[in-house]
DNA sequence: GGTCTTTTTGGTAGCGCTACCATTTTTTTG
DNA sequence: CAAAAAAATGGTAGCGCTACCAAAAAGACC
């Protein structure tokens, strides 16, 4: 009411913003913060009476919790980091759809990170992201730098490892046998007919879960009698347009050729497209089967045939297999085979 | 080296897991814990022997900072949270897809929050990711409950509003006039001589840029003189699949239609999709025009003529505004119009 | 009513780090 | 070479919250 400025506040913040802390509430209800916090954390655990109290006074002041500390005095925030190698891929993102789809219902927040394919990078990701103090990880891929299997396994905390199935994983491992479901489509290929068969694929350099594809699908071959190594690829990334290219490159340098199985629909896809300006009959002139299951591959003429993999439901199963063990319990299994599904449409 | 079992540990850790502190490495180090803290996080400041000296005690322990602590201790942490509305409409994927890469460079962590187009949940997402003191947040659209408005205005930390553009927004704006895209691809129908001219879209309630698209589509058709209202659409989200039942929905009830202007390319890749499939011809018998500028696109037959966003680059924008705005520096403007651009193919 | 158990509330002491300021050491300068 | 300025290092005190234990209040029981 006087005049000249307060310089007194009422009171200091020290640093940062001065927001509403857990001793305002208390405050304003009348009790210890330590009582705030079980209303907030764990209600059942607080009188009615006070609860109530307390909960006005959160919605008087427009308390948020601040999360930092409550994560550094519990030692652990409810933060999911995910560690994929890129968000340009469709699959992957579908997959971390699921996970964040899932976490976030259960009140986790997914923290996002690619790796670009690199393993250092992923190290370092790791590693910063354990800084975090998250109540668990999610990874792609079996295969990662010793380092960061060793600080993984130190810390102690469950870790997904997501897309392929494996023999020994750190923590709890959810994918698709890769070279299984190549053998798969090349089985397929086989069935129907089609003797020279071809496996096209891009970037195959980086994308080893491609390479085990192809491996199964060259087994399948040769099981049969058949020629099971003509490998038609390139480094660039998938895409229709590399789809296109590498169908065109396989079909100058061996026109024979009766079927094409494509590491992936993207590809796949690309393929069918190009036969389409060229008039070109699929699969009278060419066969062709993809690997995904996306969504365009049955809005083609022809309809494409493919593999199909629950990509947003792989994602779903690694959240919740990371959600029953944070919950305390142990999964019946730490190891999920999403499984994949051959669909058999027009285009072999 | 006695018998008995040593109960008093050399450190006793309170809760939590045991992890290597900064403690640990200044006492390897003989350093007091607060040079180690400068060594890491602002080298300069630090003298070269010490500096050398106290990243071999890092690397000796396999020291990783606890970044919640960091965070509480500095009032805030390298984390921005992506708040978008879907995780399963590719459009916003791109956009995470480039702030990530973005963010990720300059040392700094996405998020992941999806509202599902719920204001309600946006507004309770902000109110939780506030609690980890991110540095900024990146947020889609301008439309927002009037709590989530004076949260983040109360907050004062950057903020950047994303996909369009407006006259208001909290603090940073990166976009694209959606009313100026929609009325570009009306008159380029416009000229190309077409004048039953409809727009079709899908999930356009929740989806108000969509709306806004028509709008602009609308307004241009009737500047011409032309009819603009011609309007099909319905709730189902974005597809493939939708775009070919629109389409067909489309040309039952309007068979003298001469041009589909659709609210994106999958709608309008669904529709040629459909069309090569009953042997249409595209543009003689209907002329399809799109929004998004989708790879796909270009592959079809015939190629789609599209209004072509730059989605990843508005990411890359976005994340470079709000790092300048960290930097402590102001960026030449706040609002940021990425701009479009038609591509006239063959589909019209 | 008193004892024992259970439930509810509060006090204390950090979680691991950095802001702030004080102190020491080094460099600059007249 | 002393005084002043600059650079490097350290001590202290929290950031806002919750684990842990102690105390108080409320029920249960004979």
């Amino acid at each position: 009411m006087a005049t000249g400025k307060s310089v007194i506040r009422e009171r200091r913040r020290h640093r940062g913003d001065n927001r509403v802390t857990i001793e305002d509430v208390a405050k304003q209800a009348g009790v210890a913060p330590i009582t705030v916090s079980r209303a907030l954390n764990t209600p059942e655990k607080v009188s009615a009476k006070l609860r109530e109290r307390i909960d006005h006074a959160v919605e008087a002041l427009g308390y948020v919790p601040n999360l930092i500390a409550g994560g550094l005095a519990s030692a652990g925030t409810r933060v999911i980091p995910v560690i994929v190698p890129s968000l340009s891929i469709l699959t992957f993102i579908e997959v971390v759809h699921g996970i964040q789809q899932t976490l976030e219902a259960a009140g986790y927040q997914v923290l996002l990170g690619s790796t670009d394919f690199d393993l250092d990078r992923e190290a370092a990701l790791v590693d910063s992201v354990l800084g975090y103090s998250p109540s668990g990880v999610i990874m792609t891929g079996l295969l990662h730098r010793d380092s960061t299997v060793r600080r993984l396994k130190a810390w102690g905390r469950p870790v997904v490892e997501l897309m392929e199935l494996g023999d020994s994983c750190l923590d709890m491992n959810v994918g698709v046998e890769n070279d299984e479901a190549g053998a798969c489509m090349a089985r397929h290929l086989l069935e129907r007919g089609y003797r020279r068969i071809a496996f096209l694929g891009t970037g195959m350099q980086r994308d080893y879960r491609a390479r085990q594809r192809y491996e199964g699908h060259r087994q399948a071959l040769e099981a049969a009698g058949v020629k099971g190594d003509l490998l038609f690829h390139n480094e660039e990334p998938s895409s229709y347009a590399a789809g296109r290219r590498v169908f065109l490159e396989a079909l100058e340098a061996c026109p024979d050729l009766e079927a094409m199985h494509f590491a992936n629909d993207n590809l796949a896809a690309g393929a069918i497209l190009e036969a389409n300006r060229r008039g070109m009959r699929v699969p009278e002139d060419i066969a062709i089967g993809g690997y995904l299951g996306l969504p365009l591959g049955e809005h083609l003429t022809p309809q494409l045939t493919t593999v199909a993999v629950p990509r947003f439901e792989m994602g779903v199963e690694a959240a919740k297999l990371l959600l029953v063990r944070l919950e305390g319990r142990s999964p019946p299994s730490p190891r999920v085979d999403i499984g994949y599904e051959l669909i058999v449409r027009e285009s072999t």
